[in-house]
DNA sequence: GTAACCGTTACGGTGCGTAAGAGTAA
DNA sequence: GTTACTCTTACGCACCGTAACGGTTA
């Protein structure tokens, strides 16, 4: 058992989410753990955890948390095989929407990793210019 | 005047801020105008509107406002000359303090962001596998 | 039985968004 | 006198952090 489910402490330590964050996932309905110990223990299987991983990789994009539920939902369904085609078409768009906006966000997230690389940068400078303008007295 | 100060509305198109956040940075104690109309508008110089980007540019660094406030307290008190050295050297460590934190988290940032690049191109390649999936209807 | 975990519940906090209602600028 | 800005006040919300208190597991 503890081969195949793993306690959330476990399930913390790997993905670096806290346990309220893991939890509060649960209950906006993003992560499910596949089951319980008698007790009431979460127990996550290897898909919890890689699910978790991915809702991890999507934050920095800052969607909703409902965006990631919906973006979950969508990503399941379209793993049924027996969809109509319609049906599989409308999700194929509202995943393509999505995409769209995770391409925004990314040049979004580059623009202030430059922004963010340029005040560290100017910090240095500053610090340096402090440093010399004491030691040399002026 | 309006050569010299602007109004609330022109500096939040300008950095990209919005009025609420301008409002909130100064309610905060990070950027107060130098100046109000007669009516009480806020009117804001070229250092104002300086000072509002370069907290923007700290912002993707995921400092706390009151952190914020501290850098910029620092800055400004470094900027005056008639310090102790003893002084000087303790404003020196605090902002080695933050540039190291700014270099942790700029580095978070990369990772932040190579995970939503990895994230946005599962997407692509998942659309692709969907709409090839049905367009060869299988 | 005793650590080390885990459960639920609930209050708190940051950084704004978003009215609402009224005054100011040109 | 209008139209476009702006003011303050205040409530609301997302995403958790952090107890508190008690049960579970090995």
């Amino acid at each position: 058992m503890s081969l195949e489910h793993k306690q959330i402490g476990e399930v913390s330590e790997r993905t670096g989410l806290s346990l309220r964050t893991i939890r509060y996932y649960e209950e906006q309905g993003l992560v499910t753990p596949s089951a319980r110990t008698h007790g009431g223990f979460r127990l996550y299987t290897e898909a919890d955890v890689a699910r978790l991983f991915l809702v991890r990789r999507m934050k920095p994009l800052d969607f909703t948390l409902e965006e990631v539920r919906d973006i979950l939902a969508v990503l399941d369904t379209l793993d049924q095989s027996d969809l109509e085609t319609s049906e599989r078409d409308a999700l194929i768009d509202r995943l393509t929407a999505y995409e769209t906006i995770a391409q925004e966000r990314c040049s979004n997230l580059r623009d202030q990793l430059s922004a963010a690389t340029e005040f560290a940068t100017s910090l240095q400078r500053e610090l340096r210019r402090q440093r010399l303008g004491v030691s040399v007295n002026r």
